[in-house]
DNA sequence: TTAGGGTTAG
């Protein structure tokens, strides 16, 4: 069937068969007709090329050249593992590359990159290791791979740029980028503005490296420092850049900055793309701008899956579940596929408007379509839990968790929790609570959650008991915060704190406006007070809320038809629920709170949740 | 015979 020689220095395959794109037919029992194929080096690359996109067929063809004996240059074989790693089969690109003579340091990092981009760290470090084992030496574009890779792994970052810098390798530009993002990741700042700042050239790339890695770790305000920072040095932001700068505005929560963002982009001229106007976009529905977005998201040239998504999960958490309904049939309607996270948006949006049969109806269908892209995951079933149990079905959404045909986890019981929570269910919140002290022990929020609904309850001596278990296993509260950003910067403001450089006249504010919201029917909602302690002293404790003093900044320093934004880190509380409400009636204006989970516009008395949150 | 670093939805 096969024979094999070498010719002038050509390679010579007799083949059962030809030509090779029916090698996959190598074995059929239709017998065949012995062909002659002269096959140069050139030739052979072509077929190669010719079934690049099938991957059984060049693994019939290297199967081939293996059986023949004769050995394969190099450069046919880089060809394979290139053509298996575009085709996404990184393990038969090892497979090849294993059986190499020696392979080139090039190899080694097309290998390393080629598990980098599929995301097995662990692997890509491995082959590291065993280059190294074999004294291969790393060249210059080994590192940026390597410690790519190796900044995903704890520990294993500061190994390789120790590596780095014993062959000197460290100020190659690409490396040292990448060995900066390594140190934001891993939490060192500092050592990250070292690295930054002591590079020998700090180029656009380094820069959007450099913010990009601060806002993906959760460090939002540095990368917005970072942002400013690059303008006065003189580097022109690209879209990449403002793409980080929308991202971090959106997270904070910064509408101001967000704009002036949007103007620096005007400024260079930086043309929009789907994926910068998606980000201010995501920034907008996150400031609660609903119109802004809305306005943006009619003007977009072009639009996908996401900036739908963005739209209905935007309306979701600002309590416009009916537009969020409308726009998932909408994009229906235009033929664009919803996907797992659109899904999320809905069913959020059904849940925070209480309709349970609708919620119901979504979620069946992701079940039914049988589509593997929407298949219901974890945070969809916690959806639905919570959809149950926030509109009172709690024995429905207990039955639920037990029939779910997935692992469970602690956003699931979670969302019972605070639906118990919610109804005052304290037998089942027990239950449920006793299950999430096991599974994370170290999460205070559940014990928080608990001991509040205790309180609510009445039954001090539970609080004491969930008080006297935090303490025991150091389980620490959240403290809560809330911010304010005003002209350009973020003001920080703690319960019955005063670090603030205006505080005193933040607390005479407090005081003015408890009087005036007090004269139009706000009593104090004592039961959302932690501690067994007396009235005066839990309304005391309730009066400095930090909502309550993010508040009072805002009447102090905002125009008077600015609506006051105030960001919160946790869920707020009845009590600022309904303060808020009487602020709006008493002074006019509009509050745009965002919480942990949702907004809340408060407008002349009323909320946009309904007082459903 | 060639190999880089950045971005969007919970």
């Amino acid at each position: 069937m096969l024979q094999v020689c070498r010719r002038h220095s050509k390679l010579w395959l007799a083949l059962s068969l030809s030509p090779i794109s029916q090698f996959s037919s190598l074995d059929q029992t239709r017998k065949p007709e012995p062909i002659r194929l002269t096959i140069t080096k050139q030739a052979f690359t072509a077929q190669l090329q010719s079934c690049s996109s099938h991957p059984n067929q060049l693994k019939q063809i290297h199967a081939l050249i293996l059986t023949t004996g004769i050995s394969i240059k190099n450069s046919l074989l880089t060809h394979l593992i290139t053509t298996f790693i575009i085709l996404g089969d990184v393990s038969y690109a090892r497979k090849v590359f294993d059986e190499m003579h020696k392979p080139r340091v090039f190899l080694w990092n097309t290998i390393i990159k080629a598990y980098v981009k599929y995301q097995d760290f662990m692997e890509a470090a491995a082959v590291y290791r065993r280059m190294k084992r074999l004294g291969v030496r790393p060249d210059d574009f080994t590192y940026t791979f390597v410690v790519k890779a190796c900044a995903q792994l704890p520990w294993a970052g500061w190994a390789v740029a120790a590596h780095a810098v014993k062959y000197g390798l460290e100020f190659v530009v690409e490396v040292r980028t990448e060995l900066v993002i390594m140190c934001v990741k891993y939490g060192e700042l500092g050592l990250a503005d070292f690295l930054f700042g002591t590079m020998v050239e700090r180029d656009l790339v380094a820069w959007n490296a450099f913010v990009a890695a601060c806002v993906q770790s959760g460090h939002a305000a540095k990368a917005l420092h970072l942002f400013r920072r690059m303008r006065v040095a003189g580097v022109e932001p690209d879209a990449v850049t403002v793409v980080s700068a929308f991202s971090a505005c959106g997270q904070l929560g910064c509408l101001e900055t967000g704009e002036e963002v949007d103007g620096v982009m005007r400024q260079c001229g930086i043309v929009c793309n789907v994926i910068v106007d998606n980000a201010r976009l995501d920034m907008y529905v996150k400031c609660g701008s609903v119109d802004m977005a809305e306005a943006l998201f009619e003007d977009m040239h072009q639009r996908n899956v996401i900036s739908w998504s963005t739209m209905v999960l935007g309306y979701a958490i600002n309590g416009e579940s009916r537009k969020a309904l409308d726009m998932f049939s909408r994009m229906q309607k235009r033929g664009v596929a919803p996907n797992h996270v659109t899904y999320l948006g809905v069913l959020s949006a059904c849940s925070h408007a209480g309709l349970v049969n609708e919620g119901k109806s979504h979620f069946r269908r992701m079940v039914q379509a049988g589509d593997k892209n929407i298949q219901p995951k974890i945070e969809h079933y916690a959806c639905m839990v919570d959809l149950l149990g926030r509109s009172g079905h709690l024995e429905e959404a207990y039955n639920f968790i037990r029939s779910m045909p997935i692992e469970l986890d602690t956003g699931v019981w979670g969302a019972l929790l605070g639906a118990c929570a919610i109804h005052q269910n304290v037998e089942l919140g027990q239950h449920v609570a006793d299950l999430l002290f096991e599974l994370a022990p170290a999460n205070g929020s559940y014990h928080v959650l608990m001991s509040n609904m205790y309180a609510a309850a009445g039954r001090w001596d539970c609080v004491d008991k969930v008080r006297l278990k935090m303490r025991k296993g150091g389980v620490k509260k959240v403290a809560a915060y809330s911010s304010v950003e005003f002209n350009g910067k973020i003001h920080i403001f703690y319960g019955g704190n005063r670090l603030h450089p205006e505080s005193s006249e933040i607390y005479e504010k407090l005081e003015d406006l408890l009087r005036q919201v007090k004269n139009i029917g706000y009593t104090p909602n004592i039961t959302s007070v932690f501690h067994d302690v007396g009235t005066e002293e839990k309304e005391a404790t309730l009066s400095h809320h930090s909502e309550k003093l993010a508040i009072a900044f805002s009447l102090l320093n905002l125009q008077p038809e600015c609506p006051i934004r105030v960001v919160k880190n946790l869920r707020i509380c009845d009590d600022c629920h309904s303060f808020c409400k009487f602020v709006s009636e008493a002074t006019k204006r509009v509050i745009i709170m965002r919480d942990k989970i949702r907004f809340h516009h408060f407008r002349n008395g009323e909320c946009s949740c309904n007082n459903f949150w």
